[in-house]
DNA sequence: CTCCCACTTGATAGATCGCTCTAGCGCCAC
DNA sequence: GTGGCGCTAGAGCGATCTATCAAGTGGGAG
């Protein structure tokens, strides 16, 4: 892929998560790139709206490979849990509080206001919540209860993130962390 | 108070906690309170900005009044999380999933944009955690733990409204309901 | 070499942004 | 009636938004 391309989309990830949608322009973009201005219409013909979709998905699938690499290592998957919390509360504060959930600024922004880009942000969580919810049926919990510790879990942590920067604190990310880490340690077999 | 000051702040607090901030125009906002241009610039002198972190502690005084109500009648402090998650759920179907909570949306995007503005959020996510803190001590809960508690059920509900918002599907709202109910019945004496 | 096409470049259109400004209306005090 | 004032009313400013456009660059194929 053209590297132009990409720095597109690395910058413009970079943007969404930080502003949202409506707050990142165009032009913020194509500089954050160091990209000429008519290279964005030659890769993405479809404009912000295309480029913003593209990125959703791009960006979910990046953060996907989170879970594997925190719950490997793990002695169990509900220290993993902890693990999760803890290292999104560590990237939080090295961040100054920008870098929580890539997408969730954009899905509350375009929930009821664009049907493009609130599909591309429902298949990413739909993604992540699968994901989650394998490595829990992995230990030997039932499927059903699997999916809705995974919601669950995710749930709390998209929660955790707003209250965290808002407040400037990760104490949400702390407790909303031991309670999901407690309750996949009761559901195990 | 100003009848049409007042229909101003109720229409632009339905219209950021639709859109979020940068989403909604000055323009959008006078015509949805039939209200004339400079009429919002003589009540907020401030501007846009003013405006939104009066919004913002509006919505969230407003909002807080939820607990109370929800809570009173119910016949214990556990089942009344589960009517609170119950009720938004409701409301999200009712409103074609566009009211969830009055300003995560703004949160989110001002959180690393605008300190003004987040610290309005913050203010706003501190008082209701104190609110649902202490109606868990009132049931006996210890101080610190009713925080945590406080904290993980906001967390929880507005994480689900997040996923909720941008899958079309309450789901979220009932497990992670389920959840906290379920911690916080752990926790009474 | 020439031709071609992917890509770069930036000026600019047309709309919309937040905001300021002047003018005037309607009500109350005097 | 007259003056003052809270509020209404909307034209319009400069800036910024997304998107388009024509022109140019550079490298590979023939």
């Amino acid at each position: 892929m053209s590297p132009t391309r990409e720095r597109i989309v690395t910058a413009t990830a970079g943007l969404l998560r930080r502003q949202g949608y409506t707050g990142t322009g165009v032009k913020a973009i194509v500089a954050e790139a160091g990209a000429p201005y008519g290279s964005l219409y030659h890769f993405f013909p479809g404009g912000k709206e295309q480029l913003g979709a593209e990125v959703i998905r791009w960006s979910g699938a990046l953060y996907a490979q989170l879970v594997p690499a925190v719950f490997d290592p793990a002695p169990d998957v509900a220290s993993a849990v902890e693990d999760f919390f803890r290292g999104a509360a560590g990237t939080l504060r090295e961040t100054d509080y920008a870098d929580a959930c890539p997408i969730a600024t954009v899905a509350l922004e375009v929930a009821s206001t664009n049907e493009v880009l609130r599909e591309a942000t429902a298949e990413v969580f739909d993604s992540w919540t699968a994901g989650l919810a394998a490595r829990f049926a992995q230990e030997g919990i039932g499927e059903d209860r699997s999916r809705e510790l995974a919601l669950a879990t995710l749930s709390a942590l998209e929660g955790a993130f707003v209250l965290a920067r808002a407040t400037r604190t990760t104490e949400p990310l702390r407790v909303a962390g031991d309670l999901c880490a407690e309750a996949v340690r009761a559901a195990l077999p």
